[in-house]
DNA sequence: CCGGACCGTCATACAACTGTAACATTTTTA
DNA sequence: TAAAAATGTTACAGTTGTATGACGGTCCGG
């Protein structure tokens, strides 16, 4: 059973968010502010946090970088909870590192939908499997990629591009998306550089015309997918 | 099981409603005003609300409008019963934030068919689960749109526009509240500028003539819906 | 210390998209 | 029925987004 610790100040928040994460079949476990959270994840480390944006004392915001500079958690998935609505906030928000943010009010039932997908998300890729998608394959353990079985040099960065395209096909991911992911969070890129390395990457994969793989979505990003 | 929760003064009404619940495996539950209704709802939150929109004392259309502004309930699914059958107040019972309406009379498989047709949409709503409505499917992750299997490709503002549209569907929206949503608030854009994404939107859908689907309600907005 | 590989940024070219105005058509009103 | 109002349609020019090639800097192994 899935551990999600909530934190948030607000008691009946919390009330409710509980009973929800219950009724759901997952285990709820709280804390009131950054602090009683930091001393719950050293702890025993939840499967995924709750985080409210406004905190008494350390904010969420800063509890989530702090979180993400730790080698144990900063994998760990965060949703944010926030008041706001502004455009402003959200990029903030997902800057900082959040897997996904809700704005309240949020309803019972969206609340539990966004957890499961962040939970499906990042079970889902183990990144240790090796990965195939016609005759393009990928072996993370033995950083190789094949063309139908021809080997393929890539450098680092193309290589961890097409990587994490690979364990998450079939999505658009914008460029910051790609730059939280993919070069890691809170580096400061242009975000204009991703297009560079799309470019290198579809260079390298364009022998056999594989480069179709790698999609552009105007306005929204780049996808990775055997369709058209 | 999902809980339905009916509002409804006439107590033959319910009792017909509550037997069509239980046939089709939904628990029925009940409160003959508006006040009962608001005990019950804080008591413990159904799934899903049908509402009169006649009521003795608070009406159901002020009853949604409150339950509209409460957190929790923000976004609980409600659906209204209306005896009127005047395109005015269809337009004023959605306005008020009701996710669809039936008019007396009505039919036991007519109530159960919008019911699971709510549920469903609410259920999915996280803005991540491909939406379909008869051959036309949109998925928001993949940013793709298709008719019966076939790629359609959209110009950003007008896959918004779509995927807003299926989000709501069976519901006016007005040109103001159409660059609201889709735009974004505090975008000045000259309101005609809606029609002309529309006849955009409508030549895209053309193709197998699913522009039925975009209708124009005169004086009013325009529509999302595969009814006619 | 040198050379190569890799990376991030920039400038430019091109294509796609967008908002608006102008005109056409349909519907309502007087 | 004519005038007015609302919507449909088209063309266009400005704006925005993306592709691409070039360049300088950094890091590391030889």
């Amino acid at each position: 059973m899935k551990r999600i610790l909530v934190v948030e100040d607000e008691q009946p928040i919390r009330e409710m968010v509980g009973y929800a994460l219950k009724k759901a079949g997952l285990q709820f476990e709280e804390a009131a502010d950054a602090e009683q959270a930091l001393v719950a994840v050293a702890t025993n480390p939840p499967d995924l946090m709750l985080l409210d944006w406004m905190l008494p004392g350390m904010s969420g915001v800063d509890l989530a970088r702090r979180l993400r500079r730790e080698d144990v958690t900063a994998k760990m998935p965060i949703i944010m909870l926030t008041a706001r609505v502004e455009e402003n906030d959200r990029v903030h928000g997902l800057e900082v590192g959040a897997d996904d943010y809700i704005t309240k009010p949020f309803s019972p039932r969206e609340l539990i939908a966004r957890i499961n997908a962040v939970l499906r998300r990042s079970t889902a890729s183990s990144g240790e499997e090796p990965i195939e998608y016609d005759g393009l394959s990928l072996d993370p353990v033995g950083h190789r990629v094949q063309i139908e079985g021809k080997p393929l040099t890539l450098a680092p960065t193309e290589f961890r591009l097409l990587h994490f395209f690979m364990s998450n096909p079939d999505r658009v991911y914008s460029r910051e998306q790609l730059l939280d992911h993919v070069w890691g969070r809170g580096v400061f890129v242009e975000e204009r550089t991703v297009d560079v390395h799309i470019r290198r990457l579809r260079k390298a994969l364009s022998e056999q015309s594989y480069d179709r793989f790698i999609q552009t979505v105007r306005g929204a990003g780049y996808r990775f997918s055997t369709r058209n």
